[in-house]
This record gives C-alpha cells, structure tokens and sequence, in this order.
DNA sequence: GGTCCCATGTAACAAGTTACATGATTCC
DNA sequence: GGAATCATGTAACTTGTTACATGGGACC
C-alpha cells in the first residue's frame, strides 16, 4: 500500500505525469524507497479507477502526448488518513541482502567476503558525500525550526539517510579489520 | 531470490521441516530478512521441483507427521554460487516505510508525527537492549578474530542491527526536539 | 551515428501478504 | 477451558521485477 501512498503524496505537491513521479521516486525518495516505472504506470491506472485522481490529457507536438494526474479531494483525504494513522510494527519490516548473504558467509573464503564489504563500504560513503550536499546535520536546530515545512521534512528523511550511510561504512569498516586479522590468523 | 538461498543457507547448517525454517526466520535473521510461513512452504516445494534438496517423510505418533529437510550436493553448490557472486546496487534497495510517511508529514499536525517518532524511538531502544544481550560490540577484537567461523558471522550481523537500531533511536530523538520546538514556536 | 530525454504502456512472471483449514498435545 | 506449540498446506490477491515496444527531438 506505501507506494500508492508515495505516488498522492507527490501528487499532493503538485500535478504531475507518471513519467516525472517515477523521476521524483528516483531522485528525492529513492534512497528508501523503490518503485519501478511499470508499477507506477499500474498504481495510477488503479488510483484513477478507485477515485483518487483525475487527470488531463495534454497533446503535444514537439513531444509525446502525456496524461497529467492530479490529487482530487478524496485523495487527499485518503492520504490524511494514511499520514495520520501508523503501524510501528510496519517501519520494522526489513530486508537487506547484505546482511542475509554475510550470515552465511562462512561458506566461502574470507578473501572475497573482505572484497564485497570493501566495495559495499565505498559505495556507502560515495552516497553519504552525495547526500551530505543537499543536507547538513540536524544540529544547526535555529536553522531548521525557521525552516519551511516541507523543507524540515526532506531534511529529516535525508539526515536519516545520511547517518544510515555512514553507519554502514563504519560498521563495514570494523567487519574488514576483523577479517584480515582472521585472514592473517589462517596463514 | 534471497528468500531461496535464505533457506539453502539454513538447510546447510542442518536438516530441518519447513516449520523450523520459519522459526529461524523469525528468530535469528528476522531483523533483516522477513519471510511468511506460507512462502517458506512454496520455495521449498519449488526446490525440490529443482533438484537442490531433498525431504524424508517422517511419521510421528504424538505430533503431526513432517518432511524433513536436507540440502544437496546440488544446492551446496547453488548456495556457494549465490554467497561468491555479489551485486553491490542490490545491497543497496531499500524500503522503508516510516521514512516514506515522515517525508510527506508536514500535512498532519506535528504532534501526531511527534507520537508517531516517539513510539518508533522507544521500539528502537528495545530492540537494540534486546540484541545487546546477544552480541557485543565489534571491537573486543581478540575475541572475535579466535571465535569459531559462524559465530563469527552471526556476530557481524549482529553487530550491524545493534548499530543500526541506536542510529535510528538517536535520530528519532533529534527529530522530536526539532519538532518539540517548532510545535512551541507554532503556540 | 549514438545516446539521452520525453512519455506511454503491456505481458509475463516472481515474490510477498492475508486468510483459511485441520488437529493432537502440552501447559497454565 | 484456553492458549501455545507442532506441522502441514491451499487459495486468492497484491506487489515488485524484467523485458519488450514505440518514436520524435536534442545534443555531441
């Protein structure tokens, strides 16, 4: 159901085709969530058929004709109703490959586990670089209380990313040392 | 396909029913993968269609009768395969679902998003007290480099919840002060 | 000439969710 | 008497993935 929900959010801030939400899914929520372009496509057909949104045939000529979808008032009120009420049992449900393929890790030689940690850990701190410009910390709180909303919003979501990222190389970190010391150990 | 090597994985430690892979599921990597009893059944049905293991019927008087399973030598080499070939951008697919909703919150009351993160945080302080118990942290080195290999493993995801539960709490809590003095600004 | 951007979708399949169904035994 | 544990599965449905198909315009 969240991706229905991602997809009025955006509406929400303005109208907008299929093709710019799976851009938006992309670039502003793609860090923690994924959707793919045919799943939106599928989710919009549904949400029109359900009565969320309406959209407007726009005919162009120097481009291809496009569908512009809008939030309508029971969008809206259904995207309240999703904002409002929370699960916590929800925000626990997790997977991540990483973790499943290392805890079996013992199978294989300890050489190629270093090697996919270490290229996982670049790439962690390849995207902390990369967040960090758009966001700071949350420690320059005057700042952030001045802020407009949805700004102080994206800057939560991205701080948590943020520190997800660099938790993540961290603790890669620690895990590479300890296997080269294990590595060491078995010459 | 994690959710089939998930299982190999655990077949490779031993022979087990599909009601103690579920278990296992939910106790010792269920704070990274999930996996619903009725998938298990499906998947290992479809692995044995597949030739990587193998049941043996076995009937009991005092509890309902049971297939246990075995891996073989088939799908010892399917799991090695899958634990040596990596695809970083995999690792790196996410959904999480309270991100999703603290993005778009800015539409409901801050109070609401304040119950919502405080709930989360104290979740979050639980789980990580939780695993604490289990695991200690990275750094007892020595200790870890002379561990026998599995535990060794085990501990390194561990470890990674173990962060990963406190980064999430510390951020909850910087969140809610940020909020907390919106809210007061707002009175 | 090749690639990227714009913009739509369909089809087939894989994976995940929810609910139902059965039934004995053990523990409180 | 009621709940939990053991143990199997099916059915229906929703989500997520991968690949295919089309085609003009812009930019290098």
């Amino acid at each position: 159901m969240s991706l229905r929900y991602g997809i009025l959010g955006l509406l929400n801030y303005g109208s907008m085709t299929g093709y710019d939400i799976s851009k938006y899914f992309r670039e502003s929520v793609g860090y923690f969530w994924n959707a793919q372009q045919s799943q939106i496509y599928r989710e919009l057909t549904a949400l029109e058929k359900d009565g969320l949104v309406e959209y407007e045939l726009v005919i162009q000529s120097d481009k291809p004709n496009k569908k512009l979808y809008r939030i309508n008032e029971v969008g809206r009120e259904n995207l309240n109703g999703w904002l409002y009420d929370f699960n916590i049992d929800d925000f626990f449900i997790t997977r991540n490959a990483l973790l499943l393929k290392l805890f079996f890790s013992s199978q294989i030689p300890v050489n190629r586990t270093i090697e996919m940690l270490s290229k996982y850990k670049e790439r962690c701190e390849a995207a902390a670089r990369e967040l960090a410009l758009h966001t700071g910390d949350l420690s320059d709180y005057q700042n952030l209380v001045e802020d407009d909303s949805e700004s102080l919003y994206w800057k939560m979501t991205a701080a948590r990313g943020l520190a997800d990222y660099q938790a993540s190389a961290r603790w890669a970190g620690e895990c590479i040392n300890i296997l080269r010391k294990r590595g060491e150990q078995d010459d």
